[in-house]
DNA sequence: GAGGTCTGTCATCGG
DNA sequence: CACCGATGACAGACC
């Protein structure tokens, strides 16, 4: 009976399963009693996430947390956090399984045995065939105890009675078996084997939508690492400990050494690009890589090299998942992973401005020798500090360039920029003309980026008229917000190329779904026949008190909680028919 | 010449 | 309070 139990309940569930996919709201929940509460996450709960995940949800919310607009890492994070839940509640054997199911089945078993694919259909209808067989064999002993093959409408009716009150007392075993099993144990079990069948079909289905499933048996340390140059730019930085430790101190390193030493090439296309590439990030396949790797490397620690351990603990950790103070949440976290309160010998973070003009620089660097004879006190730029702390997107050159000719593009921005002086003066922006129209040993440029104590002091020393003050303050004003121009729409460009990648990734979601739904659909209306034929045949079978056979239209076959197949009235003849059975006992009992 | 794009600038807000 | 960055809005240049 207990195999009987489990046998017609989990075919239950997956009926269910699939009435729900389809937007039929079945609360099993209530009549199973409690047998597989979890069931009720089915519709809305957790495991609904792949049948009809609302992402846009979630962008917000990010398990809970308030995930900044203006900070794709942290949405990221998040995103990937939540779904490594998901993930871990689909450890219940009792869920639907999906397709992270597949991300799950290269568990490898110790000695064969069943544990290692909980979730696998193949296993679960093995067991099911022992089921059927067993069941098999009690339904034969009960044939032979009664010696008899057809059962009175008597004994029908008892079974109906009888169902409800060993739903609430399941415990109570002195109830006849059920009629289900007479002779059709092979139909029903080609009816169910459907159900298999199906969810093999949808696992492989889903399969396919997988950006990159892990369908082969690898370890964890080959998976790392073989996946690192894929789109995501992250596991590359933890594949590259060097790299992120210059990256973390590069508000004290040796920007000419690190050009000379190791450096990755990609290093100024990961830091520039980090938000082009935001639409690979969207990736639900990225989330769950990072995700699940994490995870498992939590796990399994004694098998993982402790330096990329390091190094993933470390980018959890890195100040690049925290949105910075400067404002500048978008990129700044990423390509300025150093504090800005602790490094003040960088030029863009000494006043904590998020200043660009990597041209402008270079050209301050040059052009400092000639201004340091009027203004020594002032070095207004580390070249190289310049480059690694460049909070803006004005180096698309140097992001582009390799270890060894990242300096190259420089090389000709100086170029350009000392041609400057020599330029006419109608090419001469506004404010530069101005600039020098005062006499001042100072560009624009100059003006604009040095230091805000630098630049009171030259105020101070240069004995210059109200005027000529606030012409000089006007020119540092513009300056500055014509760079604080281009960061924002900059920024809003990558902002709203990472949302045309996020379209494209749910609109991928969307036909992936709606192709499941058909599938669905078409596997449901399939079953549906099967089980009216298994039905009427039964009821065929089956005699009533006056011989005849049970008829399709009145009488219908219902699965119970505790696996038991009674034969019930339909709904709309209930009644009727129960009184008119009723009536006739009656008038038959009274003779 | 109209429309779109890019860029600089101003005003404003919040840190 | 001064300064600064971010950003919307506007205007001019350019294609």
């Amino acid at each position: 009976m207990r195999h009987m139990k489990k046998y017609f309940t989990e075919g239950l569930i997956q009926f269910t399963i699939l009435l729900s996919l389809i937007g039929v709201r079945v609360d099993v929940d209530t009549y199973l009693n409690g047998y597989l509460s979890p069931l009720i996450e089915i519709d809305g709960g957790p495991s609904s996430a792949f049948i009809q995940t609302p992402f846009h949800l979630y962008r917000d919310t990010g398990a809970g947390h308030q995930v900044h607009l203006k900070c794709p890492e942290l949405d990221y994070y998040f995103t990937s956090r939540r779904l490594l839940n998901e993930v871990r509640a689909l450890g219940s054997p009792a869920r639907f399984p999906t397709h992270v199911s597949a991300w799950l089945v290269h568990v490898v078993p110790d000695d064969g045995s069943d544990v290692g694919e909980p979730h696998d259909q193949s296993g679960d209808s093995g067991n099911d065939e022992d089921t059927l067989l067993n069941q098999e064999n009690e339904d034969d002993e009960v044939k032979n105890e009664r010696g008899q093959e057809e059962i009175s409408l008597d004994s029908v009716s008892q079974l109906t009675r009888s169902s409800a009150l060993e739903q609430e007392d399941s415990s109570s075993n002195a109830l006849p078996p059920p009629i289900s099993g007479l002779e059709l144990t092979p139909q029903w079990q080609d009816f169910l084997s459907e159900f298999d069948d199906f969810d093999s079909q949808r696992i492989s289905d889903l399969e396919v939508d997988l950006p990159n499933p892990i369908s082969y048996n690898v370890s964890l340390q080959d998976a790392m690492v073989t996946r690192g140059d894929s789109t995501s730019c992250r596991p590359t930085f933890s594949r590259a400990p060097l790299f992120r430790l210059e990256s973390t101190n590069s508000s004290h390193s040796d920007p000419s050494q690190s050009s000379a030493g190791a450096l990755p090439s990609s290093l100024f296309s990961l830091m520039g690009n980090s938000s082009l590439n935001e639409t690979s990030h969207l990736q639900v396949g990225g989330y769950l890589d990072e995700a699940v790797f994490e995870q498992i490397n939590m796990m399994d620690l004694g098998t993982i090299d402790p330096r990329m351990l390091d190094c993933l603990q470390g980018d959890m950790d890195t100040p690049w998942l925290e949105d910075s103070d400067s404002g500048l949440s978008l990129e700044s976290s990423s390509r300025s992973p150093a504090s800005p309160s602790t490094s003040s010998d960088s030029f863009c973070e000494d006043e904590g401005e998020a200043t660009g003009y990597s041209s402008e620089v270079e050209s301050l660097s040059s052009k400092e020798g000639a201004c340091a004879a009027t203004y020594r006190h002032w070095s207004p730029v580390n070249l190289n500090d310049n480059i690694w702390h460049d909070h803006t997107y004005s180096v698309p050159q140097a992001q582009n360039s390799t270890s060894t000719g990242w300096v190259q593009p420089i090389k000709v921005i100086k170029q350009e920029v000392m041609s400057e002086d020599e330029v006419e003066p109608e090419e001469m922006s506004r404010d530069e003309q101005r600039v020098q129209a005062l006499g001042l040993p100072f560009s624009a440029f100059q003006i604009v980026n040095m230091r805000v104590d630098d630049f009171l002091e030259m105020l101070d020393r240069q004995n210059l008229s109200v005027s000529e003050v606030m012409l000089l303050r006007d020119v540092r004003r513009r300056g500055k917000n014509k760079l604080a121009a281009q960061n924002c729409r900059k920024r809003k460009l990558d902002a709203i190329m990472s949302l045309q990648g996020e379209v494209e990734v749910l609109a991928a979601q969307r036909e992936a779904l709606l192709r499941q739904k058909s599938h669905t659909s078409k596997a449901l209306f399939s079953a549906t026949e099967h089980f009216q034929s298994l039905s009427r045949t039964v009821l065929s079978h089956l005699r009533d008190e006056y011989g005849q056979p049970l008829s399709y239209e009145h009488y219908a076959l219902q699965c119970s909680a505790n696996g038991r197949v009674v034969v019930q009235p339909r709904t709309n003849t209930t009644s009727r028919t129960m009184t008119g059975v009723k009536t006739k006992r009656k008038k038959d009992k009274k003779p």
